[in-house]
RNA sequence: UGGGGGAUCGUAUAGGGGCAAUACACCAGACUCUGGAUCUGGAUACCCAGGUUCGAAUCCUGGUCCCCCAGCCA
């Protein structure tokens, strides 16, 4: 039973595959496929399907990975989905090739398995009420009765099927349906509907069909005709599958996938059914669908996540049956370990207080060594200016400091960073209002670039920005969407959206950045030092006013001992 | 008195008769020109009850709890 430690750990489905290539089940190939409906945008929860299946074919060899749109109700789907779909899937880091495929690319081809089906008498158009269909079914503790129209003979099947296909028929007067066991105790095995007559205008197809194929029928047909091995899908497909088996034994397929299912994702403080989003799109309780709020990869893109970030936590959640919620830290952790490494430091003060340096001469201006990134020093320097007015945070600056807080106070002096110590003399306020507007200081010229010669310490090293060099931009602090871990938890309670965090979205219009962020391209995402990651907002940024999004803060110790503190 | 699944630290994932592991989160400390990063240490878990066994998270029996299914949605 000793097994060499040195295999990878891997879940079960990996385990399955690896199982059947040993067996030599499948001739040695491994085919999966990422089969969304383009009835919406792409969200986190799709990104750890797609990191699944395709990551799958990489790690075989030969293995490969078709995307295919499950276009099969016309009534709901549109192409600008199937663009965004393909958009999100690209920027993931995944690459179908030439395998790109349509459900109704397959639709003569669906067509003629079920007429063989009906051939079979297997299948029977059913001229039942969509309302008496239902009422025939029976409930999950009695069984269903057998449809009047069950035992139509296999000629007038055809006939009537074919007249469906001409159109000789409104919506919802007949159906073409499966023949299984009404009485069975799996609800999917009674006598389900195979096809439905709907006059729509479909996105590919356009008015070439009248009778759309259903779900079932489709989807295990698709994956025979593109030869999958191994079709993936979530746990509330587990009661389809003995359906999704019965249709490729009944029509004696060539290729019969194996499903297998697991546990979809949920993620803490937000909601990812497609259902939930859509309503908060439409009811503009966000931008759209790429509002940098929302789960969706549209809007984590904007927000400014990285697609590593996105399949290095989706490769650390891992693949089980067991329903569970995932903590949203653990995708923001595997977010700043990325940009830890790739995101270029900057200074920007996101709420300014003017700062004069007393002993500066006047006009004075010089340019200071910065280091772009020390965890990668590749990436080089750059020169920021230094002169006597100057804006440093106000969050920095506490007139009566509380124990721990070691920033800037009235006689205590502080590093500017790569710049000088300065110490705070005298503190400015509002006659009326008491608050604190500006901070005279003096600074030490022998601590030029950050070092005192004669040793001493501080406490606080302070970002800032020269009040004649910096640039004026906004920023749009984000936070989580819900402030419920679990918004959807209430089945009979208050709706999900009473649970919408109201600070979701803080907008700062007063900020300040240094100058080297002018041309900063719409995208590129920076670390602010001490404050967090921020992205150049590609809709709504130019180099003549900046607007910068928060895509997630730094590990904020001071901000951990403030919450303790209240 | 329908069927199908699931249950391991706070969270997620391993372990499938022999020391319960890893990551995030949390706590404490070291270090630091970012209260960042990094490093060290710590606390916390096998749904319950029986049984088999020298030994059970793992095998057996019986419970409990949670999720999904009654679309002409996927």
């Amino acid at each position: 039973m000793n097994s060499s430690s040195s295999e990878p750990s891997s879940d079960f489905i990996r385990t399955i595959i690896a199982e059947d290539l040993k067996t030599g089940k499948n001739n040695g190939r491994v085919a999966t496929r990422f089969p969304p409906e383009p009835n919406g945008y792409l969200h986190i929860g799709h990104a750890k399907s797609i990191c699944l299946n395709f990551s799958i074919a990489a790690e075989n060899r030969g293995g490969t990975c078709n995307l295919r749109f499950d276009d099969t109700n016309p009534g709901r789907e549109d192409v600008e989905y199937v663009e965004s779909i393909m958009k999100d899937v690209k920027w993931l880091g995944f690459d179908w090739q030439d395998r790109l495929f349509y459900a109704s690319d397959y639709f003569e081809q669906l067509y003629q398995y079920a007429v063989q089906l009906i051939k079979k008498g297997r299948a029977y158009v059913c001229s039942l009420s969509p309302e008496q269909i239902r009422q025939y079914r029976g409930t999950l503790t009695e069984p269903g009765r057998d449809s009047p129209y069950r035992s139509r003979s296999v000629e007038e099947n055809l006939d009537l099927f074919e007249r469906m296909r001409a159109g000789e028929f409104a919506d919802g007067t007949h159906v073409l349906r499966a023949k299984i066991d009404m009485s069975s105790p799996n609800l999917n095995m009674r006598d389900p509907v195979i096809y439905r007559i709907m006059k729509a205008t479909h996105h590919r197809t356009g008015n070439k069909w009248c009778i759309y194929p259903m779900y079932d029928f489709t989807h295990c047909l698709s994956d025979s005709i593109e030869r999958i091995t191994h079709s993936i899908c979530t746990l509330e497909f587990e009661d389809h599958r003995p359906l999704y088996d019965w249709f490729l034994d009944e029509l004696e397929v060539k290729c019969h996938p194996q499903q297998i299912e697991f546990a979809r994702l949920s993620l803490s403080y937000t909601v990812m059914s497609k259902r939930m989003l859509m309503e908060l799109v439409e009811h503009g309780d966000v931008t759209g669908w790429d509002d940098p709020r929302m789960p969706t990869i549209a809007g984590m893109r904007r927000r400014g996540y990285t697609p590593g970030a996105i399949r290095a936590f989706c490769k650390r959640i891992g693949v089980a049956k067991r329903e569970s919620m995932v903590d949203i830290a653990l995708l923001e952790h595997c977010l700043r370990e990325e940009l830890n490494r790739c995101a270029p430091r900057v200074m920007g003060v996101l709420k300014p207080l003017r700062v004069i340096v007393d002993n500066y001469p006047e006009g004075q201006v010089e340019d200071l060594d910065a280091i772009n990134n020390p965890e990668d020093p590749a990436m080089g320097a750059r020169k920021i200016p230094f002169s006597r007015v100057l804006y440093i945070e106000q969050d920095d600056f506490m007139e009566e400091p509380p124990k721990k807080f070691y920033r800037l106070a009235p006689g205590r002096e502080v590093r500017l960073r790569y710049a000088y110590f300065i110490k705070c003399v005298e503190v400015i306020k509002d006659e009326k209002t008491g608050k604190v507007v500006e901070l005279h200081c003096t600074y030490d010229p022998e601590t030029r670039g950050g070092d005192a010669p004669d040793g001493r310490k501080v406490k606080a090293t302070l970002h800032w920005v020269s009040a004649a060099c910096c640039l004026d931009a906004e920023v749009r602090l984000y936070d989580r969407l819900f402030l419920k871990e679990n918004p959807c938890e209430e089945k009979d309670g208050p709706d999900f959206k009473s649970f919408l965090n109201p600070d979701s979205l803080k907008i700062l219009k007063d900020c300040r950045v240094e100058p080297g962020l002018k041309d900063a391209k719409p995208g590129s995402i920076y670390q602010f030092e001490r404050l967090g990651y921020f992205c150049v907002d590609e809709v709504d940024s130019s180099s003549e006013s900046l607007v910068f999004n928060r895509t997630v803060t730094l590990r904020d110790a001071w901000a951990n001992i403030k919450k303790r503190g209240s």
